[in-house]
DNA sequence: AGCCAGATTTTCT
DNA sequence: GAAAATCTGGCTA
């Protein structure tokens, strides 16, 4: 696991997860989601990683784009828990956000990295690099990895759907906290939730102890 | 390992 | 017009 070009969790048997099994709270979901994998079918084959790191933008949360009411571009934020909520940021950049609240009110979690499990070949084409360390490390590159882009704004990812949240048998882990990345507001809150010690978490060491 | 500049365009003030 | 939940490549601030 911790060997980059190893592939142990290759061929796992994933459970799709209901909304049900999902907390109803932002911080919750952001924890819940450490360890869990996001999965992508399409015609060619299964893109899938374990998400290990997320953040969570909570309710009344001046860093999050629901701070200030419903808008189109944050619209998905306020569908219930378990919706795509896709951004593009920095005009060159897709970001995936997990839903997290009841529908009506907007939060959500940023999925920031995966480690990747399945399709590691169509996940480097579409990155345009052949390190596994870069191919979803960071939540611009984790959308780029996994083929999502605005067609995926407001999916359900609890639903049939092609892009689903799912769980299988991994070994054991310890989630660490921190600060959250890039953000201007709300700089102190430790709403940052990582796979301590995994090599496919992004940001500076000293958030990655 | 860490810091910096530049890229590039939507969104909201 | 400014900021933005970022990434890449280059340099060592």
């Amino acid at each position: 696991m911790a060997d980059p070009s190893a592939r142990p969790h290759a061929n796992l048997k994933i459970r799709r997860l209901r909304r049900a099994d999902l907390p109803g709270n932002t911080a919750a979901l952001a924890r819940y989601l450490v360890g869990k994998i996001l999965v992508r079918d399409m015609a060619r084959g299964r893109l899938a990683g374990r998400i290990v790191e997320t953040e969570a933008y909570v309710v009344g949360d001046a860093a999050g784009h629901a701070f200030r009411g419903l808008s189109r571009r944050n619209r998905s934020l306020f569908l219930g828990r378990g919706h795509a909520y896709v951004y593009f940021t920095y005009g060159m950049h897709y970001c995936l956000n997990v839903s997290s609240e009841r529908p009506g009110i907007g939060a959500g979690v940023l999925l920031r990295a995966l480690e990747p499990l399945e399709g590691l070949e169509a996940m480097a084409r579409r990155r345009g690099t052949k390190r596994v360390l870069d191919l979803a490390r960071g939540p611009g590159r984790l959308a780029q990895a996994m083929g999502v882009g605005p067609e995926f704004d407001g999916v359900d990812l609890c639903g049939d759907g092609p892009l689903w949240l799912g769980e299988a048998r991994l070994p054991r882990f310890r989630v660490g906290s921190s600060v959250r990345i890039g953000i201007a507001k709300e700089t102190h809150r430790p709403l940052r939730f990582y796979v301590r010690g995994s090599p496919f978490v992004s940001g500076p060491k000293r958030l990655n102890p």
